[in-house]
Parts: C-alpha cells; structure tokens; sequence
DNA sequence: TTCAGCTCTTTACTCATACAAATAACTTAG
DNA sequence: CTAAGTTATTTGTATGAGTAAAGAGCTGAA
C-alpha cells in the first residue's frame, strides 16, 4: 500500500484511482482496452464468468461496465452481452480515458494527434484570456509562474505550479466548455510531461516562453498571446518529440 | 462478414431514447442537475430514501449514480453521500451532458461558449482536412452537399446530410481526439439547429457557403477552407442568435 | 427456395436482502 | 483544550432469484 513503487495514486486520489472495486475495475478494463488487449468489436465474456474470473461481485462489475458505457467503451445489450464499441465513439477528451491512455503506454500518433490539437486551443484560448482576465487572474498566474521558476518542472510542486498556470490562462478565457477541453488536455499534458521526464531531462528551460506568455496576457496583447502560447507548445512538442526518439 | 465498414447503423441513437432503467434514471437526474435543480454543492437524498422516491431498486439507482459520477456531475463517498460537484468538473463536451444540456433549455452564454469553441476548432479541422482529405471524403462530402441542397435543413434528411457533411470534414482532419470533440459539438450543433429551427425558418440560404468550404477543401486551398468554415459558423452563430432574440 | 412469423434460449437487467467498509461526528481520557 | 478512541450513518460489496429483450433457429406457407 504505502511502500507502492511506482508513482500511482499521487495526489488526489478521488479522481479516478479511488480504491473501490467497481473503480478499479473500470480502471483496470478501461486500460486494457486502450491498450487494445480488447478490440472494437470484441465481446466481453458474459457478467456471471467475467466477474468470477475477476474476482468480485456481479454488483461491482456490472457498475464499472456503467461506467466504461458512460465513456463510450462498450455497449451492453441483452443476448449479444458487452462489446467494445469502434474507436470512433470513445470519449478520447475524457479525463479518466486520457489517463488510462497514458497508462497503455499511447502510440506516438495519439500523443501528435493531441499535441495538434493543443496548437489548435490553447494559443485561442490564451488570446481570449488575454481580453478577459481579471487581476485575480493576474496575480494567480504569476504565482504560479514564481513558483514554477523555484521548483523547476523536475519536482512535484513545480508541475503542479506549471498546470496551474496554464489551468488559470483557460480558467481566464471565460469559457466553460472550453474550460472542460482544457482540463483534459492539461491531465493529458501532465502525463505527457512525466512520460517525457522518465526518459530524458528536459532538454530546454521553458520558463522564458513562460514568461513571455504571461506578459502578453497582462499586456492585455492577444496576439501576442496567441502568438507566445503557439510558441510554447511548439516547443514542448518538440521537446516530448525528442524524448520519444532518444 | 460483418460487410460495410462505413456507416454503422445510423437509426436512431439510444441516447435518450434507452428503456433501460438506470439510463432513464441517469437521464433524468442529469437534466436535472444541467437545469439546476440541483446545485454544485448540493447533497442528493440517501440511496434507499433516493431509490425509493423514484420507485426504482437500488441496484439501478447506483449504476445511475455510476454514470453520472463516470461523467463527473457528481461524487459519492460513504457517510457524506452523493453530492453534485463544481461546475468546472463536468465534462461540458460529454455528448450525453450537451444532450441532457438542450434538453434544459440551455443558457444564452452556454451556446455562446459552444459558438466560439466551433469558431477555434472547426475552421482549423477544416484547414486539416484540406491538407488531407482523400478521394473516399471528397466523394462522400459531395454526396451529402447534394441530399442537402435537394432536402434543405427543414427535413430530417437534409439535417442529417448537413450533420455527415461536417462529419466528413472532420474524419477527414485524421486526428482522433479533434474527432472525439467534433463528435459532441456536431451533436450539440444538431440540437442548436433544432432548437433554432423551432422558432423561426431558417432566414437564410445556407448551401452557398457549404459549397465554397466544399470547393476549397477539394481544391487543397488550406487558408481557403479555413476562412470558408470560419464564415459559415460565423454564419449559423448570427442565424442562432436571430433566433434567440426572436 | 424464400421469407414472414413464432418459439426458444441466451444474456443482460432488475429487484430484494444482508453484510462490510469507510468516515464524519461524537465522546472521553489526558 | 487537545488528541485519541468510539459510534453511527452512509455508501460499497456480495448473493440469489426472477424478468425482459433480442438474436437464432424452427415452422409453415407462398
């Protein structure tokens, strides 16, 4: 429990890493079918024998089943039993499903189609916050921004510090949906951001773009914004890119 | 065997329409808390008190507490029982959750916030598709821009082909998570244009603008099909708000 | 043959009940 | 007043019985 090697549950541990079967389960199953040790199309074994095999009750399993469904995973109806739904269906924005991606060690494609897609939102989003942010806005960022240049990305407070600057930039574009989007890409670029340090440190300090970004958005520049969030991101794909390689 | 590996079968999707049990529960509970009758902070009734009420097994109460949890509208833990957690946890890009969203009349701001997340993300997925589209998309784009213009947006089917046109495009982008969120905002769009056309008729003749897109992405014209999709949800956010106001 | 309609059988779904585990609130020792 | 231990309440887990849905197969007629 306490002696647990790897850097599993680490904080909030209510998010998905919850120590209830039915979550476990859901967690479990949910990794192997982004790992693709269950395909679209496959059929689970049937409630009775799966839940036996597994372990635990058919309440337990038939609730993480609930919440595969919920994600997109499968789909369960009478007679045909439970299959894995086609790709096209998953909830890929998902937190819990970003997560687990991460943990079936996720193809290269998957991290590229995610980067491209942060190049796409986040340099938006970081112009919207620098026409809508507040002085709290302000003030939180550039804690965040002190903190981060103290503990660096290699400790734990520090990327916390990171996520939470950019956590602020889409919390300031005023945008709900948005906010949610964010919220996933930002868990998704924390794993990314682990993934990338187990292999290699940080080959660059990213702590002037940073800072470039804050002052656009204090500024009140948007393009400027849009601009130094474009560059930021660049950069980390470029970075994660070469940790993929090495 | 399986034959087509195209269209799946289009009917009618069960996200509403599901009989079972606790999807109508989970249905039903979601609408409720995207209406607010149940607040962020609010504490549900106990299980049996709960399941009772509703005249349902607890059983089925759970794995519909199971899916709403899974989508993040609520938390449950032992002796403080199933509250509804902040807003900035929901999964706002959740399909279910847009549905259950409409279904509650959204706010002004919500499809606003919808509105200038299309803006950020379709004209870039357009500008992807240009650059990648096959000759499989274009064909397929082509067909469902002429069901459009024969049907128009007043018909079922006509909706249907718009909805495949913007599917295409985005499947055409070859970014899976972009899908994913296209996914939910193509739903929520339906529902827009449903809610829109319970108004008033459509005040404008859409197909112009759908066919200078389709002819830009044809052409590879990258900036082209970007400015052109820009322009049509610029278009369709303008006729939305007409609406609104009306 | 072909196909509509009926039966059959498998599977998930629902229900009821009992017990276990977790934890906020309370109680008590120091 | 603080801290440790106890209690009570709520969700979590397990089990078994019975229901309903949906595909497979059979039957019979065109």
């Amino acid at each position: 429990m306490r002696g647990d090697p790897g850097f599993e549950d680490i904080k909030l541990p209510l998010a998905s890493g919850s120590r209830r079967i039915h979550g476990s389960v859901a967690r479990d199953l949910g990794v192997a079918i982004l790992a693709g040790r269950y395909a679209p199309g496959d059929v689970l074994p049937g409630e009775i024998e799966f839940s036996e095999q597994l372990k635990v009750s058919r309440t337990a399993y038939r609730e993480a089943i609930r919440i595969l469904s919920a994600k997109g995973l499968v789909e369960s109806r009478p007679r045909t039993g439970t299959r894995v739904t086609q790709r096209s269906r998953w909830n890929l924005l998902d937190p819990d499903i970003l997560a687990w991606a991460f943990e079936a060690e996720p193809s290269e494609t998957f991290i590229r189609d995610l980067f491209e897609l942060r190049m796409i939102v986040e340099p938006a989003a970081a112009a919207l916050a620098a026409e809508r942010r507040s002085g709290l806005d302000i003030s939180r960022m550039g804690h965040a921004l002190e903190e981060m240049g103290r503990y660096g990305l290699a400790t734990e407070i520090g990327r916390a510090a990171d996520q939470a600057f950019h956590n602020t930039i889409l919390e300031a574009a005023r945008n709900g949906p948005l906010m949610a989007l964010s919220s996933s890409i930002a868990a998704a670029v924390t794993w990314t951001t682990i993934f990338k340090q187990r292999r290699s440190a940080l080959p660059r300090d990213p702590m002037p773009d940073h800072r470039i970004l804050y002052e656009a958005i204090v500024a009140g520049d948007v393009e400027g914004a849009r601009a130094a969030m474009t560059e930021l991101v660049r950069l980390a794909l470029a970075d994660t890119e070469l940790s993929l390689k090495a």
